[in-house]
Order: structure tokens, then C-alpha cells, then sequence
DNA sequence: CTGAAAGCGCTTACAG
DNA sequence: CTGAAAGCGCTTACAG
């Protein structure tokens, strides 16, 4: 109950419990040198007053504030937003908060900016998602800065402490034995963009089951994408106009999968009886295109979610947790290649 | 140059300016009350030294933080991305930071909640967006607590200070129009969620174009939907399968829509040559479904970056802006219906 | 137009 | 195990 509308403060507390402000702060911040006696009487106090401790003021006196920040460049609308969500799974209830701050990895001065943010906002730690996760100047920066960092990616770019990774190349691996031991064996494949991880360890997946069955994969199997809807529909278009045409296509995302789909209308070849489509990450767009898409999901949510774990409780044991399987979600886009 | 990795505070400024703190200050703050050349001698030293003002101190002595909030209860994914980079658009280069905050607004302790987390965060504004942002009572509580607050949404609830809204209902009239315009006659509906604003308003649209051109909407030309994907399949499957089948939808968003695509798929009719359909948010799954969705699309990014403005400079001219006009995007899910 | 003092609500060495 | 003093880096009355 705060007086007239003031909050109590920690000097409230010690008053009333009969200590001083910095025992109050001792329990607070979870000292062990206090006795059971005296943390249980402030605690008590703390409880009738409702107080809560005041986060700028925390933030002033620890040169550090209680924000999380998220740095991201909008790989996707949906992975975004479900980072969000695992974050806030993770805060709930506590004194943290999630900023957020888009950023261009193509800007000259992005590093500088986001040095600028750290030292103005003092954040407590960040998350970084793909592709920018893999700049390792960044998550260095992160370190000289003294702010806890978490690198979200598809493969172990970093120690447990500063990662949360999928395992993209495996689940590609599994989605294309899928494909084979329906029968296929002219698969082709839509790639990522140049240079993204994710993008390479798909690649290598696919080419790695490829290869443990003995198939080829000619160069007029692949087609570069960049994980936009525009390049699969020409990476496809370009796929299925070659001159022996695959019987399913691997795209290294659904948006791309999606303009596969497209490619495939255009040439009254239908999905999956003439033409089996599989994707990556399990978007809505998967779900609701036609027919519903055969796609591989990751649990973005819990990742980040594992991801907050870590920077705001490093030791506790559900923040140990780094690997997260991915799965094939089975859908109706694949089926067994016509005889 | 900050000294041995200290940032140089308002101290250093001072000494170095020959001048006092609140001198300094009132250079930071805008003050009127300082002769030119103080503030000129001022802000040269603050240049020198590249002098930033540590938000957390201010936060402390103004009790208020540099922080706005976005508070949502996801509406959408894409929207709510949009309107976070609308919202960084506006707060670039400046001390803000844009926090976070999906809520739930099934939650019976929703308001309560809110009211923690501004008591806690002390933000200096909220942007609220829909549907929780047509709750009057959260608007109420944030006036209580002496936070600022903008909320979004398809009409003018608020005064022109506290909103940023789109014109759905007109829109949805043109679109109607522009079905009329091209013969259809019998066009049938599938509504939003009850209780939510948007839906109400773009109801209120499509019955206003109908009655001004003379036309029935008998019961079976409207479907109730929720925005989702499969109500709009549902609710379209219901419309088409009535004894006189529609030659058009409007569909209340693009969700809803795409479930329309599925259902005219199902029962092959082709779109537009069977059946017409318009959406209504233009989001990606409009332009990546096939064919390309008419859709009536509404600038959200436009209108976060409004909000914001609205929120951290109330004086400025560019944030006197309060309506936003959508307009129709034309695609390809249109036709003529056939004689 | 400018400044000295007190205060925002915490935490950090340093003692004891 | 506990406390008195100083400090984090700003702003707010209050004078002058």
C-alpha cells in the first residue's frame, strides 16, 4: 500500500523492518551473508508494502540496466516476433524488459551504432539473431562492452554460454532421405542467399544425403536463391525448365518453397502428384498455401526463450540447454514421384 | 574522447566549459532561459567531448524513463513488426528506446498487469495497438499514471493527441465499389471477430456500398470469421455452398482471404474467372498466394512512426497527423464476373 | 541569465 | 552477519 500515491522506497522498508538500506539491499539482491532471522522480517515488510525495488535507480547505482536487448535484421516477420514471445516467457515476472532494435547489416556503420546503443542504453545483455549472429565482430564488441550476449543460429558458432543453435544441416539431411525413400531421385535444390550460415549448412545437408545414396546432383539441379518468394519462383521456374526435371525440389526456405509452388502452377504441374515441395521453418505461409506445405520447423519460441534464460540467469540449469532439434512437420506437398 | 574508457559526464562538461551542472543541463534540455553564448560554449565543449547524457541518471531524477512501450496483443505478426520499425524510424537518434510488451487481453488481471509494468518501467509512452487498443479503460489508466499514450486502430476513438487511425470503413466501401463497377452484383461477406473495432467498421463498409447501389445481402451472403486462416476457409466453403453462390467476396483481412483461395480451390472454381476476392491488410501472403490478391493495404509503418512522434514530440508539426488513408492494391484474385 | 545545495533510490567499498 | 558514508549522473526548487 503506497502512501499517497508514492511508492514506497528501499528507505521505507528499512524503517519499518528496523535495519538499515543496505541490509534491505542485501535481501534484495539475494546476498548469502544475512541471517534466516532478519531476511525473513524485511522480507515480510517487503510483502506488506508491495515495494518494489526501483529500477532506474538500480540501473543508475549498477551502471547496467535491466533491459534485454533484441538486435536484429528482420530475417523474418514470424521468427521475430516469436523471439519476442520466448523472451518474454523468460522475463515474465521479473524486472527485466525486451528492447528492441533493428539494425542493417549492409550499413558501413552498423558496428558503430550499435556500440552507441550499448554505451547510451547500458543493456544488461542481447540477443542476436541470424544472419548478423554470425559476425563475430559483433558478439566481440558485445564482449569489450561488458554486455551479455546470446548468438541464435543454425549451427554452434559459439560456446554454450553465448549460443542457441538448430541443427539445419541434420533435419535437411532427414527432409531429402524422406524424399528418397519415397523413390526420388532427381531432387533439386533452392539455395540461401551467399554468405548467410543457414544457408550453407541446408546446402550441406542436402548435399550430404544426396551423396550418401549415390545420387548426383548436376549443376542444373541447383538453383541460387535468397530466401525470398521471387527467387524460388525463378529458381524453380529455372529448375523445372531444364532438360531432364527433377521429381521434388528442396527449397532452403519457405518463402522460396512458396514461389516454388508458383513456378509449378505456371506449368500445370501439380504438387505433389507431378512435383514434391519441401521448405524450411515451418512459416505460416506453409500452412495455408495449396496444398498445405511439407516443411521443416524449429521451436523459435523456446530458443528464445532459452536464449533470455541465459543472459539473465547464466547459471541456472533450464539456460544450459544450446541444442535445439529442429523436426519435419509432414504435410501434403510430397508425395512418391510418378513411375 | 572518453578517458580511459570512462564516458565523460555532465561534471566534465562543466569544468571544462566553466560553467556549473544546471548550466549544462539546461543546454541538454532545451532551456530558453540561457544567454547564446553560454550555450554555444557549451555545446562546443559537449561536441569535444563527445558528451552523452546517461538516461538512466535522467531517468532517475525526472522519474521517468526514455523508454516507449508496445503494448499488443499480437494482431498479426507483420503488422507488428511494421510498427516496431515505424516506431524506429521515429525515435532514430534519439535517447529512446522502444520496449516491448505483448499482453493478453483474455487475461482477467490484463489491466493490472499493465499498470505493474508501467509503475515499474515508468515509460514515457505507450503505443497501443489493436484490437486492446479500443479498451478505454487502458487508455484510462495510462492518463492515471501519467503516461503517455497513442492507440492505433480502423477509426477515431480518441482525440487527434492520443490516436493514429486508418479509414477501413471508406475503404472497404471503395473496394465494394469497385466490384460493382465491374458487374458483380451478388458479393458476399466474411466478417472479423465480434467486438473488435476493425471488423465492425469494415462490415459497416461493405453493407453501406452494397445499400447505396441497391443490393441485397441476404443472411447466407455473410459469414462470421475471426481473422483466422481456417474461419476464412470455413465461412467461404458456407458462402459458396449456398444455393445462389456469390461471384465475390470481400473477406475482412487477408487471412481470411487466402482461406476463401483454398475453398473456391476445393470446389474448382478458379480465381478471379468463378469467383472474385479482396483481402484487407496487404500482407506478404497477398502478394505470394496464387493468383496475387486484391487487397486494401494501410500504412503501418507510416502510422507507428506517427504514433511515436506524437508520443516524444506532442508540439511537432509532423506529429500532428492522425488519419491514414489505406487504399486499394490492386492484384489479381479480380475479374468481371462471367455473363 | 546563472549557480550551490539537496535529492531521485539504489549499491559499493570499507569497517566492525 | 550488519551499518554509516559516499557515490552513480542527472534535475529541481530556490536564490540571486
Amino acid at each position: 500500500m503506497a502512501k499517497s500515491g508514492k511508492n514506497p522506497t528501499i528507505n521505507d522498508v528499512a524503517r519499518l523492518a528496523g535495519v538499515s538500506k543496505k541490509t534491505v539491499s542485501r535481501v534484495i539482491n539475494r546476498s548469502a551473508l544475512l541471517s534466516e532471522d532478519t531476511r525473513t522480517k524485511v522480507e515480510a515488510v517487503i510483502g506488506q508494502l508491495g515495494y518494489v525495488p526501483n529500477p532506474q535507480a538500480r540501473a543508475l547505482a549498477l551502471r547496467r540496466n535491466f533491459l534485454l536487448g533484441l538486435l536484429h535484421d528482420n530475417p523474418n516477420a514470424q521468427t521475430v516476433l516469436k523471439v519476442q514471445e520466448g523472451v518474454l516467457d523468460a522475463i515474465r515476472d521479473t524486472e527485466f524488459a525486451l528492447v528492441v532494435r533493428p539494425v542493417d547489416r549492409h550499413s558501413p556503420t552498423m558496428l558503430d551504432d550499435i556500440r552507441r546503443f550499448l554505451e547510451q542504453q547500458r543493456l544488461y545483455g542481447v540477443l542476436i539473431l541470424p544472419p548478423i549472429s554470425e559476425n563475430d565482430a559483433l558478439a566481440q564488441l558485445c564482449l569489450e562492452m561488458g554486455c551479455g550476449y546470446v548468438r541464435m543460429g543454425s549451427a554452434m558458432l559459439d560456446d554454450a554460454d553465448h549460443m542457441v543453435a538448430s541443427n539445419d544441416r541434420e533435419m535437411v539431411e532427414a527432409a531429402v532421405d524422406h524424399l528418397i525413400a519415397l523413390g526420388h531421385r532427381r531432387i533439386a535444390l533452392i539455395e540461401g542467399p551467399e554468405g548467410f550460415r543457414s544457408a550453407f549448412e541446408r546446402r550441406e545437408g542436402f548435399l550430404a544425403a544426396m551423396q550418401a545414396h549415390g545420387l548426383d546432383v548436376p549443376p542444373e539441379a541447383r538453383a541460387q536463391g535468397n530466401y525470398r518468394f521471387e527467387s524460388g519462383l525463378a529458381g524453380a521456374g529455372q529448375l523445372l525448365d531444364a532438360p531432364t526435371r527433377p521429381t521434388a525440389i528442396f527449397a532452403s526456405n519457405d518463402e522460396m518453397a512458396s514461389g516454388a509452388f508458383h513456378a509449378a502452377r505456371q506449368r500445370n504441374l501439380r504438387v505433389p502428384d507431378d512435383l514434391s515441395i519441401i521448405g524450411f521453418d515451418d512459416s505460416p505461409i506453409a500452412a495455408h498455401i495449396w496444398p498445405p506445405m511439407t516443411t521443416v520447423g524449429w521451436p523459435v519460441r523456446e530458443m528464445g526463450r532459452a536464449a533470455a534464460l541465459k543472459l539473465i540467469a547464466p547459471g541456472d540449469k533450464s539456460a544450459s540447454q544450446s541444442r535445439f532439434p529442429a523436426q519435419l512437420v509432414k504435410r501434403q506437398s510430397v508425395a512418391a514421384p510418378k513411375a
